[in-house]
Formats: structure tokens, C-alpha cells, sequence
DNA sequence: ACGCAATGCTAAGTTTGTCAAGCAATTGAA
DNA sequence: TTCAATTGCTTGACAAACTTAGCATTGCGT
């Protein structure tokens, strides 16, 4: 049960959406066209290239790793194992409606963002 | 001053033979045409998609990171600074061979690979 | 020597990401 | 209202990844 399908393409939009951005003033601070962001948001494009996630993801402020796991790109070294003790969490959740599992990810994405340091 | 150029081919050719592999063999072990397997280690292809180099990292016991960022794509989160405090390895190094700077890299590699354990 | 399998590689073709150009709808100012 | 700018989006073209089929060479068994 493998869903992969227009995850990136919600999660990009709503967080232009929250940034108050046009697909131009983004093309003009990440060089990515309009063209292709509208493709993006719009499922058009299924795997794009993970240079424009990572432009993307320091625009707006949400975790390249994220980003390349929703496009469907694999993130973990071949070894590890994908966090399946989230099912836990799932099931302490329950049901939630789309747009709650958008910002759920969303809101993830900024506690994420808050935690680097790397020296 | 970026060099990305054939890095990713030699390291894989190199990583083949030290595995004594042929080309149908790793197509049979990984599902990767031998066709596309060659025109990875001549560098005839820049950017495979990483679903590739994840399958190849996993059959040459490499770290699938260090793939990716030989094939030129983006590692690290948009905020962290990448290590150039290796300038200081590569000054106590100094000159190398391509040979050298080969087994080096898959050396490295190995240790990296020994290192694992994310819950 | 003769065949035959295995090797690495190349040629042609399909698919898909990516961009430049432009279109329809909306907004806002005069 | 009218005109111009801005919005999101689509179309057409191009480049590059990726596959299937096949070639040339090498090695080996008989």
C-alpha cells in the first residue's frame, strides 16, 4: 500500500500558500520557472529533480529529506529501516481529513526545521 | 571550483570489480539493464535517477549518501555547511592519483558502512 | 580450428523532466 | 469602462534518462 501519488504536489502548494508567494516572485527567488512550479503543484510532474526540492525547501523553510521523501525518492541508507513505530502515532491520531494531514506534515516540517546544527 | 565530472563512474566501475562482478549479473541482482550499468561507470549518463544508485549502494555496500552526492545531487539540509574542514585533511594528504584518491573515497566508504544503527 | 557463451559497449527509440512563450482570468488604477 | 499588470496554467519544443536489441571481442571447451 505504497501512496505516493499528490502529496508533494498539496504540500508545496499550501506552503507557497503560507508564504503569501506568487509562482513568479518564487521563480524569481529559487530560479525555478513558473512554468514548472505550476506543474508541480498540479501533480503534473511526478519526480522532479532534487535540486529544485532542496531550492524549494530552503524557500520555504521545510526539510529537504521531506521534500525528497514525498517526491518518492528513497531517503534511508539501504540498511535502515523506515519509522513503522509511527503506526503508533497513527492510531492515537485516528481519522483526520485531508487538509489536517497537511498541516500535521506542515507543522512536522517546522519542529524539524528548528532542530539543525550541524558543525 | 565544482568537480563532479566522471567521479561517480570510476567509483562504480571500481566498486564492481572489487566486487568481481559482471554487468548482467548486477542487472540480474538489482534489475538495472547492463546497457544503462555501462553507460553509468563511462560516464556517459551525469544523473541517474536515485532510486539507481539506492539499489547499487545496497549491492556494493556503500553508503547510498555518499552515491548521491558523487552523482552531484544535494545531501545536506539548505541550512548545514558541507565539511571543508576536510581542507585540512586534504593539506596533511596532499597530492594523490586518481588511483589513490579512488581507494580513498571507497575506503571511506567502508568505514562509513560499518558505522549504521538509526532505531 | 570451430563454435559458443559471456563480456562490455553502442544505436535507436520511448518516456519524461524542464523551459520559453503565450493564453484566459482576475485585479486595480485612471 | 478601459487598459495594464499580475495571476495560474497550458502548449510546444528540446534534452536527457532509460530500455531493448544487437554488435565486436575475448575466453574456453571440444
Amino acid at each position: 500500500m505504497k501512496q505516493e501519488s499528490g502529496k508533494l504536489a498539496t504540500f508545496l502548494a499550501s506552503a507557497r500558500a503560507k508564504a503569501g508567494l506568487s509562482l513568479r516572485s518564487v521563480e524569481a527567488k529559487t530560479g525555478v520557472s513558473n512554468a514548472y512550479l505550476s506543474q508541480l503543484e498540479t501533480a503534473k510532474i511526478k519526480t522532479p529533480a532534487p535540486q529544485y526540492l532542496h531550492k524549494l525547501a530552503e524557500l520555504y523553510r521545510v526539510p529537504y529529506a521531506l521534500l525528497m521523501e514525498l517526491a518518492g525518492y528513497p531517503v534511508t541508507e539501504p540498511g535502515e529501516k523506515k519509522n513503522y513505530e509511527n503506526d503508533q502515532l497513527a492510531a492515537r491520531i485516528g481519522v483526520v481529513t485531508d487538509d489536517e494531514e497537511e498541516q500535521l506534515v506542515e507543522y512536522l516540517a517546522f519542529i524539524r526545521s528548528r532542530k539543525g546544527g550541524r558543525s
